[in-house]
RNA sequence: GCGGGUGUAGCUCAAUGGUAGAGCAUCGGUCUUCCAAACCGAGUACGAGGGUUCGAUUCCCUUCACCCGCUCCA
């Protein structure tokens, strides 16, 4: 399925919009119109409900408690210090002046050592390069590889002058050994005098400008003033919301670890470039559990939620062979995470399958930045260890207060986070579901029909009420079961044009049953139920029809 | 951010330095007995800004958006 087909739907039957489109649009944000702000809805909805009011069962058949938040957007800026963000997003980046090539300052050169692909040329013919500076051999790399690979380099450029320089600057110290990194710089300065030794670009060489924050997140101001002690983010991730509140949390709701608390809004990351439709999207909206519990339990609940959050997609229509989890390298980790699955799907738009969760095992990490940043206890008492405690073991008073300051009385739970992108499962179940098939037309004929295959529970419309023609009484009768069913979940009426065309229209939406009345309603009160993904039709009582549509409303279903 | 490509009606696509067309879709009407029927009628477009020109949708510049590749993606 190609991309383009699949947005060309998506805005002819109002599912998403560009933003501000009347104005030329704007780049990484994105509108659900009518149909679209349904399924991201039912989404949310599914997703609060199978976490938060009816979570699966524990790993040893417990209950699980999971309580939810709705934080503010804006916070105290020193939340983003703790969390690592405020150091993390505003990474120092320095931009090429001969192609615009962004490179992070701090990665440089081991960039240029590892993977610039006229470094690795140029080390292949000089090995070791520090020996000596081979002028003519450098000058026909210069004239021949170093032309395609490195046209901004400034031995590229100006063979003449650069290798002049190098001469005379290196002769002064024939017998110290060049480094890599001075070798480099040397080869990118055409006139050192000028401008200094350069550092270049990994991917053209050219030189590189000074290293400047580049901001990930969204800056603004509170209050009027524009200045440093005012300046605010917008959160780049609700999920510290829910750490600074855990005391908050803990303190007003009687929970007893482990507990999750939930939270579902929006988030703000100011992307170096948005792509793929609204996958990577400046705003969006996240689903997030943080699941607190002792830390001997960590691992156990890590798999337990890794395990539940696949099955969730597939439960609701992912399928599997498009669903792989991918559990993350050490390496590739956050500093922070012991451990992370990352659950992704094969979307059209790429050869490698893209996050649509994560399910992170952050350990204290959070919790303890924010204890040291905010200088506030986060910590959990264990008080029906306490209880079952032998107090005698202590020899006083005060051997006791000791005792029950540490663990395992007293601690910092561990997190256990499964993250997931609304907007990225959004698309992804618009995605799965686009389908082109062929159904045969009065004479028999197959004719192409494009169908949105949603799992009746994240359907934007639920059901289609059409009277098969306008006469006879039929549209009387399907005003009444239209109106019976219109207080239980999202119905649409539709008596224009010919039936055939309306049930194709609510292929396109996705409505997973067409509900006609037809010459035969009149006489017994019944009506036919028209499966959208068979076409096949079923007779059944009118009265019947509400329990019908609900059985595969339910959760699980 | 760079390189390449694309911007004309809701969609798919024409034509043109001088009044912008079609098919499909949409809406209204006639009709109606199960999978985009027929007929009649209607509305809607040159992404934005600037320049050249008597006149620009067409040529030039800038900008914005989208697509592909590179890059980025705590």
């Amino acid at each position: 399925m190609e991309m383009e087909k699949l947005v060309s739907l998506c805005r002819r039957r109002g599912f998403i919009f560009q933003s501000s489109e009347i104005y030329g649009g704007i780049n990484g944000f994105w509108d659900y119109g009518p149909l679209g702000v349904e399924l991201k809805r039912n989404i949310k909805e599914a997703w609060w409900h199978d976490m938060v009011v009816a979570p699966p069962l524990g790993p040893d058949g417990e209950e699980i408690h999971i309580v939810g938040v709705d934080c503010a957007i804006i916070m105290n800026p020193k939340v983003w210090e703790a969390s690592g963000h405020v150091a993390g997003f505003a990474d120092p980046m320095r931009k090429c002046s001969g192609c615009g090539h962004f490179v992070r300052a701090d990665q440089l050169w081991q960039i240029l050592a590892t993977s610039s692909r006229w470094v690795d040329s140029l080390t292949q013919e000089f090995t070791p390069i520090t020996e000596s500076i081979d002028s003519p051999k450098l000058l026909s790399w210069a004239k021949n590889k170093g032309k395609k690979l490195a046209p901004n380099l400034a031995l590229v450029r100006n063979p003449e002058a650069t290798l002049g320089s190098i001469a005379t600057r290196v002769k002064g110290q024939a017998d110290a050994r060049l480094e890599l990194k001075d070798i480099l710089r040397y080869l990118a300065t055409e006139n050192p005098d000028a401008t200094g030794l350069q550092d270049p670009c990994p991917i053209c060489g050219g030189p590189l400008g000074e290293a400047a924050p580049f901001k990930l997140m969204f800056e603004s101001y509170v209050g009027v003033e524009q200045s440093k002690e005012n300046k605010v983010y917008l959160r780049p991730e609700t999920a510290q919301g829910i750490f600074v509140n855990f005391k908050n949390v803990l303190d007003s709701s009687r929970l007893k670890l482990p507990f999750g608390i939930a939270q579902i809004g929006k988030a703000f990351r100011n992307e170096v470039n948005p792509r793929n439709y609204t996958f990577r999207s400046r705003e969006f909206e996240q689903m997030e559990l943080e699941f607190f519990c002792h830390p001997d339990e960590s691992a156990k609940w890590y798999e337990f939620w890794r395990d539940v959050r696949i099955k969730w997609y597939a439960e609701l229509g992912l399928r599997s062979d498009k669903l792989r989890p991918r559990e993350q390298s050490a390496e590739e980790r956050a500093h922070y995470s012991v451990g992370t699955t990352d659950i992704e799907y094969l979307f059209p738009f790429s050869d490698e399958p893209q996050e649509l969760e994560g399910v992170a095992h952050r350990s204290d990490y959070d919790l303890r930045q924010h204890q040291e940043h905010s200088g506030k206890d986060l910590s959990y008492f264990d008080d029906e260890l306490w209880q079952k405690a032998d107090k005698s073991q202590f020899a006083d008073k005060k051997a006791e207060q000791e005792a029950k300051s540490k663990p395992p009385y007293r601690f910092l739970p561990h997190v256990i986070e499964p993250s997931a992108g609304a907007d990225r499962f959004t698309l992804a179940v618009l995605c799965e579901a686009y389908t082109e098939d062929a159904i045969p037309d009065e004479k028999g004929v197959p004719q192409p029909r494009v169908v949105m295959k949603f799992h009746p529970r994240l359907a934007p419309i639920k059901a289609a009420i059409l009277p098969l023609v306008n006469k006879d009484g039929m549209p009387e009768k399907a005003q009444a079961l239209y109106r019976e069913l219109k207080p239980h979940f999202n119905v649409f009426y539709d008596d224009k044009g010919a039936v055939g065309r309306r049930y194709r229209r609510q292929d396109e939406a996705g409505t997973p049953f067409c509900i006609t009345i037809d010459g035969q309603t009149l006489q017994d009160d019944t009506v036919t139920i028209r499966d959208r993904d068979t076409t096949e039709q079923r007779r059944l009582p009118m009265a019947a029809v509400l329990q019908e549509i609900q059985k595969h409303l339910r959760p699980g279903s």
